[in-house]
Order: structure tokens, then sequence, then C-alpha cells
DNA sequence: ATTTTTACGTACCGAGTGGTACGCTTTTCT
DNA sequence: AGAAAAGCGTACCACTCGGTACGTAAAAAT
């Protein structure tokens, strides 16, 4: 999203020009956090894959928890968004439940599991913005997948017993126990499984 | 278990005699195991809280994989056997789902979590005599619920249409589920909340 | 040309990790 | 008494971690 028509796009600035892309960065630590463990994932090897060096890289986002939450966001915004979309289509429960299914155990993009649940199930490890940021994601997403549910209950497509707060939490942890499972590399057919019979508890 | 009566109960040994107490090692890293993530525990502080050199460590369990691998021995006789037991009684399913669930969601045993569900959950970073121990373990849990569900299904207390190895996989995550969430200091209600819903896509 | 501003990156820091070398002590056997 | 055996623990090892001090290079402003 860099400016084309604004006001100055030629803006000589003093100093020496910077070399650093932080956007590559970005791309190289999420890639990174996305196949291993973040808590396994140095700033030193972030550096080394992104061709740059250590100060840069503290330069443009302080520390490592700096780092992280840039990560998280970005993520959030180009990866969890496909979550929101599902629910956000309003279909009825059968259909977001296969979507989402689908989503978590069988898209080749979650392969490796997904930073944010990597990230959520290592909370304590993590830096004080990092960590809240975490939180919030996490409080949306089932404040998402609640009021998903009080739709479809208003509108009789969902008549199942269980509070929509109790499906929400439920809901969430069962698409994050389906990512863990795929980023521990077990066989795709037992995830699947797995994730079925626990979403038919919600059907 | 120290032998009272056996052939040569005074059998005077050569050399400075070991004032090392295996045991009480072996309590301390297991409760530092229990409360924290096992990777964030050190061998340097389990020294310090067990008050013991580490050479003297080193010298009775070889490396921290042979600590670790004598811990969860230890953990998987005394705690595990629990679930192992609640099989083994043949109860109706609804009241061994309520006993698994109890055990995993109510008892302040499991307050701080599972050692084994949290070796399982940082398995790439176990050595190989902990990994494969934990594998062992888990495949016969796997095992464990797949022949207790058989039985039912033979006696008739059982009807459900899915089949015994997928449910069988599905309990083993779902507990260690809730007992990750536990571990993680969840508010009880939600994790009890949620596991009761899982185990209801069972009976 | 010189000063100012800015970003560069090498080379370091202290802390903590898993693990061990080695001299010392305590025991039994000869 | 002395040798042999065995466990003791201080003080170290190499390594990795997150993080930074500081001299230098490259641009604009004077």
């Amino acid at each position: 999203m860099w400016y084309e028509n604004m006001d100055e796009p030629e803006k000589p600035k003093r100093g020496r020009p910077s070399k650093m892309n932080a956007e590559s960065v970005l791309d190289t630590a999420t890639k990174a956090y996305w196949r291993r463990d973040p808590a396994d994932v140095s700033i030193n090897s972030i550096c080394e894959m992104a061709k740059v060096s250590k100060p840069a890289l503290y330069r443009e986002f302080g520390n490592e928890d700096g780092l992280m939450a840039a990560v998280l966001e970005r993520y959030a915004e180009q990866v969890l968004s496909e979550i929101f979309d599902i629910l956000a289509k309003a279909m009825p429960v059968p259909e977001t439940l296969n979507a989402l299914r689908r989503f978590a155990s069988d898209s080749v993009t979650m392969e490796t599991g997904c930073v944010f649940y990597k990230m959520r199930a290592g909370k304590h490890r993590l830096g004080p913005i990092t960590r809240s940021r975490v939180e919030a994601i996490d409080t949306g997403a089932v404040d998402a997948f609640k009021t998903y549910l009080e739709a479809r209950r208003l509108d009789g497509g969902w008549t199942n017993a269980v509070p929509t707060a109790v499906a929400a939490r439920y809901l969430v942890e069962q698409l994050g126990l389906a990512l863990t499972q795929r980023a521990a590399g077990e066989d795709p057919d037992q995830v699947r499984g797995t994730l079925e019979l626990a979403l038919a508890a919600i059907r």
C-alpha cells in the first residue's frame, strides 16, 4: 500500500537513506513463526534469513515483542480475516461449520498450524504488547462466533440448547486444537476426524 | 519400594557413600514440570530447588533427557494410572465420561495441567528417550480407550455410529485440550463447559 | 567544503543454558 | 598403613540468547 498520488510523492529526506525493508523482514519472520514454534525462532535466525543486521531490525521494531506484535497484526489482517469472513457470510450453521472445518483441517495454508494459536499456546512467553494483542484477538474471535450464533438462533437456523457463549468459546478452542494438531504434524485424517466429531456437538 | 527382606539387606559397598536421593530429585523435578512448562524449567533451577549439585544430578540421570524420562515414567505410574483405572472399571459410557471430565476439569491435582500433555505439546523439544516414551504413552492411552469403547459396544452400552478408533483418539485429544486450558489458567467454568460439550459428542 | 542528520553494521555485552574436568573426600579391601 | 573405589561439588566449558555501543558511510543543508 505505497502511496502514489499523495501530496509530496518526492520528499528528499536528510541523512543516509534506509536500505532496510520492514515488509520483507515481516514476511520472513511470519514464515518462520508459521513453520516452527515462535518460541524456537530467534531474532538472530530471523536476521540471518532476512539478510538484515540485528541493529537494523531493532531500530525498526524496538525489540522482539515489537516484531512479534507486528507479525501478528499483519497475520490477523491477511490470514485470520478468512475466519471472520466465513462468519460474516451468515450462512446456515452446517455450511459455516463445514467451511471452518475445511479451513482448519484441510487447507494447505494451515498445513503447519496457525501463528495466532501458536502464540496463544505459549502466551506466558510473550512480551506485553504481543500478549495483549493475542488476548484481544482471542476475545474478538469468541465475540464474532457469539454474534454469528445468536443471529442463527434468531432466524431459526440453529436450535441447539447450548448457550451461545459456551458454543462460541468451544468453537474457538476446537479450531485451535485442530490447528495445533496440524502444527504437530499429526495425521490429517485424524485431525479431520477429531474436528468433525467436535463440530458435530454444535450442529 | 525399597527392599526389606531381600537376601543381603546389609551389603557394605565400597567407596564414598552416596548422599544423593534420586527420589527427592524426581519429586522436585516433577513438581516443577507440573507447575510450569517443562521447556521453561532448567536443570540449574531443579538442582537449586532439590539442593543437589549439578554433577550429582547428571551422574544419576545422564542428561536432561534421562531426567525427564524418569519423571514421566513415575508420573505415568502414579498419576496417569488414574485414567487407566477409570477405564478398567468398565462402567457404562456416561459414568465413565463423567469421571474423566471430573478428573480433567475439576480435580485439584490437575489444577496446573498434566505433565504428560505438557511434554506432548512440546514434543519437538524433547530428547529421544522422553519423546519415545511420550509417544508410547499416547498410543497406549488411545488403545485403552479403544478397547474400553469396543467392550461397551459389544455389551450394547454404546451405540454411537462413530468408529471406536476415531472416538478413542478424540477423547485423548479432548482430555488434553482441557488439561492444557487448565495449565494456561483459563476460567474453570469455561474449561468444564468446553469439555462437557466435547464429551457429549461421544455419548 | 563543511556541518548536520540519519542509518549502517561489526563487534561486543551480560545472562542463562546444558554439560563436564578434576581435585577432594569418604569408604572398603588388602 | 596404604591402595583402590566411588561419590562429592567447585569452577569451569562452549554456546545461544536478546540487546546495544560506537565508529562509519551516505545523504541534505549550510
